[in-house]
DNA sequence: ATGCCGACAGGATGTCGA
């Protein structure tokens, strides 16, 4: 089973590219991040007519989450347990039943969290500690669970060009960078990183200052897989090429193989 | 030290992202 998670920065302005991408990774599972687009007015029917069941967690203008599974997706929870008031579409999850049993999956995108000092920083860190604590219980269910999407965190210097530039910036904080190791600390393993070992590898590339023409670029999109998710770990990798097309996301998909077909 | 670009809402230009 192929997962992906694609931050794809406006579902309505990446269709084309969308769809070129989908029909060429032959994904069965994608996680979509910052739709900018309410449920009503998602694309369901191009999706559908690729073969893909859609849960849409959407909002008018920012955020917006979205599961597609050429499998049916069961048990659809579009929300993170706490933050009261919070009305962010930032996290929906659902079940997809595998030969071997089920995929526990969600599409998180947690807050950038800029700038530093402000109740956007405060803002970032509590919902990462909201995530923290859902990702304890659903572990406890000891399933197969992957955890996937723009995490807004430089995990390390190593996933960045230059980490002096991003010194001040909410995503290469320590604060930012301890939470998500305590959410990697729970027992959850980075696809990508658990397979591969070379530094300097990103998921991301400003539109500015010609950061994708000089590799200039940050590794935010993260798989994280749970203990039974990861057992069945094959491969994961990044598709580069769709940032060198015409109108890209700024991002690009992060996908893993679980051997669970 | 900051903008650079791009999307959105709305109908000019400010907000937001990372």
């Amino acid at each position: 089973m192929k997962i992906a998670t694609w931050n794809v920065n406006s579902i309505k302005a990446r269709l084309e590219n969308a769809v070129a991408w989908l029909k060429d990774a032959e994904p069965d599972v994608v996680a979509f991040q910052e739709l900018k687009c309410t449920d009503d007015t998602f694309p369901r029917e191009t999706f559908e007519e690729l073969g893909y069941n859609c849960a849409v967690h959407g909002q008018k203008t920012y955020n917006g989450v979205a599961i597609l599974s050429k499998r049916p997706l069961e048990d659809v929870t579009p929300r993170l347990p706490g933050g009261d008031g919070d009305d962010h579409a930032r996290y929906i999850e659902a079940i997809v039943p595998g030969d071997k049993g089920i995929v526990r999956v969600a599409s998180i995108y947690a807050p950038n969290g800029n700038p530093v000092g402000t109740d956007k920083f405060t803002y970032k860190l509590g919902w990462m500690e909201r995530l923290h604590a859902h990702a304890k219980e659903l572990l406890k269910l000891e399933e197969k669970l992957v955890l996937m999407g723009d995490y807004n965190v430089i995990p390390t210097a190593d996933d960045c060009w230059d980490p002096k530039a991003w010194e001040s910036d909410a995503l290469f904080q320590t604060e930012s960078r301890a939470a998500l190791r305590k959410l990697e600390f729970l027992g959850l393993t980075d696809a990508f990183r658990a397979c591969h070992a070379e530094t300097h590898q990103y998921t991301f590339w400003d539109y500015q200052a010609g950061a994708w023409q000089k590799d200039h670029g940050i590794r935010i999109d993260h798989i994280l897989l749970s203990p039974q998710a990861a057992d069945c770990l094959v491969t994961s990798g990044t598709d580069k090429k769709v940032r060198a097309r015409e109108r890209p996301s700024d991002h690009v998909p992060v996908w893993c193989e679980l051997d669970v077909d």
